[in-house]
DNA sequence: CGTATTTGACCAGCGC
DNA sequence: GCGCTGGTCAAATACG
């Protein structure tokens, strides 16, 4: 925004570098210039100012003063009179050029204060809009919602303001097909005393209830007697949903952030590569699963379906995943069949819907659980899970266009929603800035006018705010294209794919995550993988347990086990009381 | 020795 | 009813 508002304001580029140290401390060089040589310089002998000498201004012309008196013996009057006219204009144009340079970056600042104050007055309209007929038990906890957005930081200067945590509704939404806009609009709420996947007794029964249907263990447990396992009797088995995240990887599983503990592994059919089958063991009585296989027909795609929700705390490095699959999750469940009386979303009379995972409030409005309604939400006790498969393998060379390929499909038996996400094809990584080269310049440029994804994130929000765009309407629901605009233009859909990025970036990125977390704006709220991954985590690797047994493994992670509320409230009875799990406790 | 992983057995759902 | 398949269990094994 504001490179784009200096551009057409004053006719050229202003850079600005922000320089990081190496030692951490940051020095902010602003540098104004333009970028583009053919375009006429501020000032003639700039150049020769900021190249020749390397030295300030002021300096210089002290030297030429200096030069002058050294000379002034030697020299005729008329060299004199000479090399002072010469001085006399330098020291002009210096002049002129810091006049011109202030009276720049006063219009500057006044203009992005002025976008600024817009900016604040567009969020806390939208915070005021009656969208928050959902909200009515959580307003209590109001001060502790934080919106994490992509594309912002919490170093930035306009985000400052705490109004920034105050959820964006409605046309943010639209943002997410444009580049990095990716605000992350669904509302986050942090646990408060370790609810996260064990609703506090100030949650409404409403949250209970979802995430009691979205934990895993099948009707199959139900009928296995397993003393004390109170969430295990009481779920829902028609309302699991599960997760398909695809990764290109190439250690056989992926580093998520959680514990996870293998069970099982089976040869599927029409795969020759086996099916690993892991539980969460952050919590004894979690009932998240995941499965993990690589696909059949790409070996470097690693496949991993996750199932359920965690009842326990998680590690701050696994938020990014698990808030990942929760907001998809409520994609689905709110889309399917939410009040489970219907798989119609349109019967349900709730204007949102509301979902407390991982701790995690997602909301959806009526129009996304409309867009979302899926065809085949089946109520019967077949595994006719509905899964959203996030898509991180695709091949694009175009950085901005990470999130713009978005497929769609709904294989005849199981309702699922893929979302495909481009990435560079030459890297694991599915983000193509994981691989950039860390020069000074993308090191910590919050200030920095070159993020042009940024720019566009809130051009287009002031745009489309301005112009009060309609959300987009539903389309219908039995197309795949319907599915796609739905899909893209959900909020939780943004929250999902923002938790994902970060869980990539952060697992794959390995040790440079703190250095994405400054590159990458998350929100005034830094989004915790940024700044807590593991940074002995294996870099560019996924973590594995499974083909190779390095000490690395995906299941001790003891760096990562910065948990974001330490208390653990919910029974200590075990599912199995002879469980290797049960040394997990301590996580308290 | 404690813990995690492996792997064959077992179970349930589904289709024929 | 039978076979196939997916999912889970649990004893055996490996590992630190």
């Amino acid at each position: 925004m504001e490179a784009a508002l200096i551009k057409s304001g004053y006719g050229g580029v202003v850079k600005e570098e922000k320089r990081v140290e190496s030692s951490g401390n940051e020095e902010i060089v602003l540098k104004f210039g333009y970028e583009d040589d053919n375009l006429k310089p501020l000032s003639p002998n700039r150049k020769d100012l900021n190249r020749d000498k390397q030295m300030p201004v002021i300096s210089k012309m002290e030297r030429s003063s200096v030069e002058l008196n050294s000379r002034a013996s030697s020299s005729t009057q008329k060299d004199q009179d000479d090399e002072l006219e010469s001085a006399k204009a330098e020291m002009g144009e210096v002049r002129e050029e810091n006049q011109r340079l202030k009276m720049y970056l006063d219009r500057i600042m006044k203009d992005y204060k002025n976008l600024q104050n817009q900016f604040y007055d567009i969020v806390q309209q939208e915070a005021k809009k009656p969208t928050n007929t959902a909200k009515i038990h959580r307003e209590s906890e109001e001060p502790e919602l934080v919106s994490l957005s992509l594309g912002r930081t919490s170093s930035d200067p306009i985000l400052k303001d705490d109004k920034y945590k105050i959820p964006s509704k409605g046309k943010e939404n639209e943002k997410g097909k444009e580049g990095l806009t990716l605000g992350l609009d669904s509302k986050f709420k942090l646990i408060k005393t370790g609810p996260s996947m064990n609703p506090s007794p100030e949650n409404s029964l409403e949250e209970v209830k979802e995430e009691v249907r979205e934990s895993w263990p099948p009707q199959k447990n139900l009928k296995t007697v397993r003393s004390g396992d109170d969430e295990v009797s009481q779920q829902n088995p028609a309302k699991r949903a599960r997760v398909s995240v695809r990764v290109r990887c190439d250690t056989p599983t992926m580093n998520d952030g959680c514990q996870w503990r293998k069970y099982g592994q089976k040869i599927a059919k029409g795969n020759p590569c086996p099916r690993a089958y892991y539980r969460c063991t952050v919590a004894p009585s979690c009932p998240v699963r995941k499965q993990v296989q690589r696909c059949a027909e790409d070996m470097s795609i690693l496949i991993t379906t996750y199932e359920g929700t965690h009842n326990h705390p998680l590690p701050v490095s696994a938020t990014a995943m698990a808030s990942t699959t929760s907001a998809a999750a409520s994609m689905l469940m709110s889309g399917s069949s939410s009040s489970g009386s219907s798989p119609n979303p349109a019967a349900g009379g709730t204007a949102t819907t509301a979902a407390d995972l991982h701790g995690l409030n997602f909301y959806l409005s009526d129009n996304s659980r409309k867009l979302f309604y899926l065809p085949n939400p089946t109520l019967s006790s077949s595994p006719s899970y509905p899964t959203i498969t996030l898509d991180l393998t695709s091949t694009s060379s175009s950085s901005s266009s990470h999130f713009t390929k978005i497929s769609s499909n709904f294989p005849p038996r199981y309702a699922s929603t893929n979302l495909n996400f481009s990435s560079l094809e030459s890297n694991p990584l599915p983000i193509s800035w994981s691989t950039q080269p860390y020069n000074k310049n993308q090191l910590g440029s919050d200030l920095s006018f070159e993020r042009q994804p940024q720019e566009s994130f809130y051009q287009s929000y002031m745009q489309k705010n301005s112009s009060h765009t309609p959300p987009q309407q539903s389309p219908p629901p039995d197309t795949i294209a319907a599915a796609t605009k739905a899909i893209t233009s959900d909020p939780s859909f943004q929250s999902a794919l923002a938790a994902a990025l970060t869980s990539i970036i952060g697992g794959a990125g390995g040790g440079n995550g703190d250095k994405f977390g400054q590159n990458l704006n998350l929100g005034h709220e830094p989004f915790p993988v940024f700044n807590n991954f593991p940074s002995t985590s294996n870099a560019n690797k996924c973590s594995s347990s499974y083909l190779n047994r390095s000490p690395s493994t995906t299941n001790s992670q003891p760096g990562s086990l910065m948990f974001l509320q330490p208390s653990f409230p919910f029974p200590t009875s075990k599912s199995k009381s002879t469980s290797p799990n049960d040394n997990s406790d301590h996580i308290i």
